[in-house]
DNA sequence: CGTATAATTGAAGCAGGTCAATGTCAGTGG
DNA sequence: CCACTGACATTGACCTGCTTCAATTATACG
């Protein structure tokens, strides 16, 4: 199948124009919640900058992140499960497009080119949701380590070898379902085996991508061809 | 937002048919691949009869099934990880759809009901991917409850106590990530608790829905209203 | 600058993985 | 018809890796 999406990046299109005017982005801070679990809601939403979560919390008190959201990222639009979840602001000066549903809806129906995009959306988001599947059976270190080549695909764009996570250890921890203490121990052994090299907390300087990739079980083509780049709505 | 889909599932309209009319369908035996990882392919499928799964081997030889595929369920028709993994044929007497993806992206660039159904089919297969997301922290009891949820969900149709699972216990082992041992342990005291009774390896008879949602942790909005009940295409 | 939160590190217990043995069943061939 | 074979399944015993609990240090923010 060819990748498609490519049109989604170049907003050359009057219909991806109509759609940016659909859009009403608002500001948030850290600790903001853009909607909480059950709440009906006739909106969809794209991060236009900054980071979120993907929240939900079961009754025995366990928190499990479901996937961290990031620019270019559609959420809150499909499915009654959808809005079980909660999503909650991470990054300082986050900002949030939110669309009329039925708007969208209509859209998408009229223009084949905004099906299309949300279509890829969706299947991208898809694709990395299965992909992480794949890390359940995984060792922690492994789980870490891949964790670490997502957020560098996701977050650096370029290839530079630092990479910044927007969110705390108890996120990573609840987002690959291990203890915090795993995580921290899990960074300390890479850094240890010179894989990477801790700046700060939340400053990591990649010093081996091939280690890491190897750690993590990346498939080779993955580790080849890294992302359909930013194949989501550019908005 | 309102729940599409059922429109899917009424096969009234003249563009479903003309979705029918490109299908060719082949029947395949339990052990057989319908594609290889790493295939480029034109094609995507969708199940008709019996049941498949969606597996990844990884380097050191630990195999991951990303999902298993019912009747209705699409796949194959999207993004590059996608053709990461095979897809093997379960059951006997599957019968499973292929269509050729150009075909289909034109007709669901022609025809607004054609791509919400392709979109509400990725955006369910989305939601079941993210509920599993949250299992991943469970205990090894609560994982096999919650698969035993959705397979009564999904394969059951009727909410009939007994669940036939297609699958051996190495295929929900890797499903769930988790030892075959574990799998049999669990299922073996989940019986000694009363919650279920096994007539045989693969037939399940589910004394207490409720025990079992309960050690699955599921959230009760899920367990009351359980599925937007086969939303996906019809064929 | 001081307090709350985040992060790291150590020590101990246990859930689940691993190894091994046995049981069951379907298919195959003598 | 029965022995043989190989895949699947269950159960027990042991051991590892992760969680849990606890204490200390670092970082961010008022």
């Amino acid at each position: 199948m060819p990748s498609p999406g490519s049109a989604c990046a170049t907003g050359s299109s009057s219909a991806l124009e109509a759609l940016r005017d659909l859009a009403v982005v608002s500001s948030y801070n850290a600790g903001d919640t853009v909607y909480y679990e059950q709440i009906e809601s006739q909106y969809c939403y794209g991060i236009v900058r900054g980071a979120a979560r993907k929240v939900i919390v079961l009754s025995e008190g366990r928190r499990s992140i479901v996937e961290f959201l990031m620019p270019g990222d559609l959420f809150g639009f499909g499915s009654s499960f959808e809005r079980l979840y909660s999503v909650e602001v991470i990054a300082a000066r986050t900002a949030i497009a939110r669309y009329a549903c039925l708007q969208i809806d209509e859209l998408a129906n009229r223009d084949p080119l905004v099906a299309r995009c949300i279509r890829t959306s969706v299947v991208e988001s898809l694709a990395r949701s299965q992909w992480r599947a794949v890390l359940r059976g995984a060792k922690a270190l492994d789980k870490v380590s891949a964790f670490l080549v997502e957020m560098g695909e996701r977050s650096g764009g370029e290839t530079r070898d630092e990479v910044v996570l927007p969110m705390s250890r108890y996120d990573v921890a609840d987002y690959l379902g291990v203890a915090v203490e795993t995580v921290s121990r899990a960074l300390a052994q890479l850094q240890h085996r010179g894989v990477i090299s801790l700046r700060g907390p939340r400053h990591i300087r990649v010093v081996s991508w091939a280690a890491l990739s190897r750690g993590a079980n990346v498939p080779s083509a993955r580790a080849r061809k890294p992302p359909p780049r930013r194949a989501r709505i550019a908005l």
